[in-house]
DNA sequence: GTCGCCTAATGAATGTAGTTCATTTTACTT
DNA sequence: AAGTAAAATGAACTACATTCATTAGGCGAC
């Protein structure tokens, strides 16, 4: 409970360092577990490591270098381990599920890492590498591997928005009359927000592994 | 040019109503296409329709209903036309295209309309009608049609956002000897960002559509 | 040893954005 | 003609990220 404090700190560098970037990353992401991301304001942050808000600023750029320190981190929540046990196409399944459900928690995160060079970011990197080996050793060559990578992680950051959205996005309302093909196929989905996201992204998923898988052996067919 | 006015208006109610959705919508339609979506402000807004930020209200609850008001519109530009004059995956292909290419300019809404309700949104809806259409004419049933639909947009989502990240975003800097076989993938990509990212998105649609044509087939051979 | 620099904190201030509110003026309704 | 609703203004409020001047401890160089 480092937000209960007593006295308030006097002026000057402290003694013992109060602050350093795990502390900061790892405090963001305690908040954004247990309040959500909208809740994580530098001023929270500051107040939740018992510190100014303006303390932060000698160990953070700004709070877009927080997020991706936290980003790095979170992704090593990702399950990458399949790739040590299972052929490619079952491993990336796995892979992609752990991915969605990672970022269903976050899509507030989504635009900041969908488009942040890796180079910040080593543990990500070293995703990247495990899944790329395991392409590599399946028979996909030079670029595709990152395509093959690429179009996964597309429909999982989709994905991640779908398995968070309300149960009645498509709910017509007043306009279901204009929609009634549409809302009666609204009408069989699971009435579960997570059960239907979850069968959208089991079709999405099984369907894009399946092209996948064809176009793998269709490649090797003529080499 | 609205924004040109000389005199400023005194207060009370103008003889003729200055504002309305409608204006209000295609001109936030417009900061965002000539300024770029972060140069969107209730301020910049209001100071180009020639009217002070707190008018805005009197019509729009939020900015975020102003979003949604541009969401519907700009959904207007995807085209649909695939629909009426080609079997249903390659109209799901063209439409799928089109889509991406609309929010790859508009990455900041998807945010917000990932998780809207089609409810607020007529065209929307229309489109979707559209599509489901196409799809419960080829045999596709009940939640299924839905569950396509769910499939290719969250691939459409996704792909928006890798579509307009920085040429380098893969590039491992310093990191590289961590991940030499995910670097030498990269190496064999396209230079030009956009060159990149569209192979990926190919890749990810042709797959995505071949196992969706593979699973309607399966279905159908066993009614 | 003490001088000076770097580090790491505080607290005040700044800038931007979205939003609210009291007020004013006009149009519409009865 | 009176009363109510609509549509504008401008000032104020809030939240947030960020900057700046200031203060104080740690530490290496002379």
């Amino acid at each position: 409970m480092p937000s209960a404090r007593t006295a308030p700190r006097r002026r000057g560098r402290p003694s013992e360092p109060i602050l350093s970037t795990e502390r900061i990353t790892e405090t963001a992401i305690g908040i954004i577990s247990s309040r959500g991301f909208s809740d994580l304001t530098m001023t929270a942050l500051a107040r939740e490591l018992g510190v100014s808000a303006s303390a932060l600023y000698n160990h953070m750029p700004s709070k877009r270098e927080v997020l991706i320190r936290v980003q790095d981190r979170i992704n090593q929540e990702i399950d990458c381990s399949a790739f040590a046990r299972l052929p490619w196409d079952q491993a990336l399944e796995h892979w992609a599920r752990s991915y969605r459900d990672c970022y269903a928690e976050l899509t507030a995160l989504i635009p900041v890492v969908a488009v942040l060079s890796v180079a910040d970011s080593p543990h990500t990197l070293r995703m990247y590498e495990t899944v790329a080996r395991s392409l590599s050793a399946a028979g996909w060559e030079g670029a595709e591997v990152v395509e093959v990578i690429v179009a996964v992680e597309s429909l999982v950051f989709g994905a991640a928005y779908d398995a968070t959205a309300p149960a009645d996005i498509f709910d017509a309302g007043e306009h279901a009359a204009l929609a009634p093909t549409f809302t009666a196929a609204v009408a069989a989905r699971p009435a579960e927000a997570g059960a239907a996201a979850d069968a959208a992204f089991d079709v999405a998923l099984s369907a894009m592994l399946d092209g996948l898988r064809a176009r793998l052996t269709a490649t090797r067919g003529r080499p």
